[in-house]
DNA sequence: GCTAACCTTTACGTCAACGGCAACGTTATG
DNA sequence: CATAACGTTGCCGTTGACGTAAAGGTTAGC
């Protein structure tokens, strides 16, 4: 650590990251890390002096948040991608955003990441209902198996219904398995 | 379900569907629902006397169970598979179960079925539950959005903040979003 | 009973999402 | 400064989830 950074360089490190500390902390691979960072989906906030990728608080979530698209939404990397074009370009926009003073154009920018989360938030919703809507049905077989249990408490003799699955098709000689 | 079964069958080959019947009614493919029979997702119903798979209503129905695990929940067949691992050994059951008369027998075949079901249930609110944590996380992304634009709206001018991304080392990289 | 449209199995091809080397440079530490 | 531990790019391998084509057999309509 003989490089010249700052006078007060406490904390310098701390606050980058490597890619193995970001991948145990986070649960993944170094090699997935940069498979995502190949399709695009993130950039390291820098690179050492010796092409070290290094990792910061924001970067890290970013690939929290992929993670949880991935695992817990279930959308594929191309989807993912798809969602956070988004940011990458709120990111390029933050360049811009910094450099204008232009109160108005600051807004428009503001605005389009808005609806930009937007669109995520609703797709995210989408994704839930129909998640929701399963878990209904599921629900619902369960009461079908209660009321079979209701029918068994209640006595029922073990009465030849016909209810089954048919037998086959009378076309010609029907193969049962 | 269904209703009483007349000796009238003159909908027998109708209540039965041939692949591409059903891959049509569910947006699958032939080879995808074939797929999943090699995998032992699921069995259809009965051949025909030259070997045609013959599908009816409670496959179609599984088959779309499938689906919306895959697409709406997101896992991947190998889950889906340990999740109808349940109703493949329930429906083995249930000859057993049709074949007995014994009524406690009968009740702990159903009891071992509503276990399966329960836990079908709870993976899916799992899934569901980090689902809206992930949808918690993006609205408050966009409430810190509209507090940038009420910030704005306020008349904040662009003061010269410096607390963007450095070109190597921060000191206190707090990430504001 | 002929033909088109559908089905069967078998087998190889493909694309996404990584895993796992090799060959080499970088960083931390005794 | 030696060396282990970690990083880099590059490239090939693998697994899951199918697509696709071949070489036939089956079913339905005329």
């Amino acid at each position: 650590m003989s490089h010249l950074d700052e006078p007060s360089a406490a904390t310098d490190a701390a606050t980058f990251l490597r890619i193995q500390e970001v991948a145990a902390t986070l649960g993944l691979t170094t090699r997935t890390i940069r498979y995502y960072e190949e399709l695009g989906l993130l950039e390291p906030a820098g690179r050492s002096g010796g092409d070290y990728r290094q990792y910061d608080a924001e970067d890290v979530e970013r690939l929290r948040f992929i993670k949880g698209l991935r695992d817990d939404a279930g959308f594929s990397l191309a989807e993912i991608g798809q969602l956070l074009e988004d940011e990458a370009a709120r990111d390029r926009n933050r360049a811009r955003f910094r450099s204008t003073s232009d109160t108005a154009e600051r807004r428009a920018i503001i605005d389009d990441a808005l609806g930009r989360v937007d669109r995520q938030i609703e797709t995210l919703r989408e994704k839930a209902g129909r998640l929701a809507g399963m878990i209904d049905e599921a629900e619902s077989r369960r009461g079908h198996l209660l009321t079979h249990i209701a029918e068994l408490e209640a006595g029922v003799e073990p009465a030849p219904h016909s209810h089954d699955r048919p037998k086959a098709i009378a076309t010609t000689a029907t193969t049962p398995r």
